[in-house]
DNA sequence: CCCTTTATCTAGTCACTGTCAAGATTGTGA
DNA sequence: TCACAATCTTGACAGTGACTAGATAAAGGG
């Protein structure tokens, strides 16, 4: 894209690209708004304008991430057999799936400080999340969990093992006692699917 | 303590104590060394001649996490009935009391690039609470789990759950659907439980 | 007991950081 | 055409981590 001066005429989308890549190559503890702006080619002071300051833009930056985190989801679960019990393990295969994929980007959605949770559209984006694991869930045990606490936490012992395996895994937790690393990604799903299992019942 | 000049006499472990409290009030994305340096009435170099780099002291103080994380886990034993199956979900209840008391600390122990995860000290206290989990499988499944990979994956499953819950707990990510902060501990305690027991076959 | 060496600190510097503000530039609308 | 708003550049400031020079104190050997 040729860049404009003073009037890039798209520099958010930019921003937030180059957001992206930074965040990916040096990780959410040592993100700098500096090198994005120099990525995007702009002044560290450009930024500003469109995000505000780095909490901004990190907020932008994970509600994207949980869209692409569905997304994740979706994807496996077109692949699996469409019963219930294959298509909230292939969810749950597809939340891993993208944690591996994406460790700083899971890491600035779910365990960093420097997004704004009251953020309309981060809260939107997590809360579809959500919304979706609750809509598995009810599909499988035929209970839905915001009327029924046992069914909602059928839900949470489910999120929590996901959540739990995907948050071990990319902090190389998982490799020693499994050996993911000398797996095939099939071989890998189908290990992660044994055990997500042990906790569906 | 009276500081002397130039010879602290045990400026590693103020530093350390200094080091956790910064920790606990700024969180491990706003944690500073000079800040740490200040608390212990140091200038911000002195830390250098001890620790090396903030690196060096927050590999040190994860260290020391894991050995408050296992003890706090044999709290809630101490506690239990001894029956395996009790003990097992106790040591869950440790662990995820532990990671509420010390969010902080906890994320610098699992989540955070920080700690130097070669580091002698560091490994040998992470290894040590995985080692612990696995004896305590060991006891309940009668299976040794170094040696039988289906033990191995039972292990998995219920660190996970565990790991997962705690994590979500400190994201805040599990008030909306269990309203815990209106619970006392015990009745906190008895609805992880029986999550946890959802993974416990 | 004195001197040398080592340990342990202070103080300063450098490059990088986030934020803020002043001002320059460009686009829009009346 | 002009005023205003949007959008950027540039500079400054305070704080940061790491590094270095040098000051101070303790220890050890002769």
């Amino acid at each position: 894209m040729i860049k404009k001066n003073y009037h890039h005429g798209d520099l958010a989308t930019v921003l937030l690209e180059a957001a992206e890549k930074e965040l990916s190559e040096s990780g959410i503890e040592a993100f700098s708004l500096r090198a994005v702006a120099k990525r995007a080619c702009v002044s560290h002071g450009a930024p500003a304008h469109h995000f505000k300051d780095i909490k901004g833009l990190l907020t932008a930056l994970a509600a994207i991430g949980y869209k692409r985190f569905v997304h994740s989801q979706h994807c496996y679960q077109n692949k699996a057999q469409s019963d219930p019990q294959s298509q909230l393990v292939a969810a749950g295969l597809g939340y891993i799936d993208f944690a591996v994929k994406n460790p700083a980007l899971f890491r600035l959605m779910f365990s960093s400080e420097k997004p704004d949770r009251d953020n309309a559209r981060f809260s939107a984006a997590a809360n579809a999340a959500f919304d979706k694991l609750v809509d598995d869930s009810r599909s499988f045990y035929g209970v839905d969990p915001y009327k029924d606490r046992t069914a909602m936490k059928n839900v949470m012992a489910l999120w929590a093992m996901v959540h739990g395996l995907a948050d071990l895994m990319i902090a190389g937790r998982l490799e020693r006692p499994m050996g993911f690393s000398t797996m095939t990604r099939a071989e890998r799903d189908s290990e992660l699917a044994q055990i997500i299992l042990r906790t569906i019942v």
